[in-house]
DNA sequence: GCAATATACTTGACTAATCAAGTATATTGC
DNA sequence: GCAATATACTTGATTAGTCAAGTATATTGC
């Protein structure tokens, strides 16, 4: 079955990928960190919930807390808490994480353009498409 | 720029796929076992080397043996000695693991084709098509 | 034919994530 | 306005995997 296998085949390309962007720790990050200064840079204010976060990244809000904290101390992200529900506080991209994204942006870009660079340009937008048909989108 | 968030996209992927494929848990079996029972099946005589295996799936030789002893002792797969090399054992499917392989198809199958439905079906070996160039085949 | 190197696999220590349960705050309906 | 429920987050225990080092066997080149 040709959809069994698509499937499969994702998770191995999900493996392949995260192997590839070891280059990453140059900058002293993970992919995953990375992923996470991705998002909140776009966010408006350059910052989110964790529970957004959460659901942007496709982690638990625990594994947010828990991949949060390290990239704190780092100050690369900073606390926030809302005036208007106690239960909420916000990551906050900070000028040092701004910093170290843009410099991880260089050698990002330089891996994926690599990973992708088999798949025609113009197919490449379709491609981004299907996957964010299969719930992918930051 | 479009491939890193292509790539990101791809990670979110992954997170949403295995969350779905919880269902396979009827069947006693992770989506990891599965896919390790999908390689094994289409294998010449069902069979694969340790290493082999690690390459297909994207796992270390390492992550095999640990993910390959709990389903030896379910009896889904076997071990097999070469008597060409002492080093290399197979690991072979059992007419147990078909069973449940087959069995475990049916739910995989379902949850694929509902991840995938809304990909038109002639994108969709285009898509097969793109995973293959990232490095994702079976 | 043997030393050096390479390959297949396993193991101990670790890491990144999950889940389930717990805490604190907010919202909702009577 | 308060009880019941829902939401946001954290924490302890667990799990699935990694990496680095170790063991055993095979291959290669002199």
């Amino acid at each position: 079955m040709k959809e069994i296998s698509t499937i499969l085949n994702i998770l191995k390309v999900q493996s392949v990928i995260t192997k590839k962007f070891d280059g990453l720790s140059l900058h002293g990050i993970s992919l995953t960190d990375y992923m996470i200064l991705y998002i909140l840079s776009s966010a408006p204010g350059n910052r989110l919930k964790r529970i957004d976060l959460a659901e942007n990244t496709g982690l638990t809000a625990s594994g947010i807390t828990r991949i949060i904290l390290p990239m704190e101390k780092m100050g690369l992200v900073e606390k926030e808490n809302s005036d208007r529900d106690a239960r909420v506080s916000y990551v906050k991209l900070t000028s040092a994480g701004e910093r170290i994204f843009t410099e991880a942006t260089t050698t990002a870009g330089y891996i994926s353009k690599k990973l992708l660079e088999g798949i025609i340009t113009e197919d490449l937008s379709v491609f981004a498409g299907q996957l964010k048909i299969l719930g992918g989108d930051l």
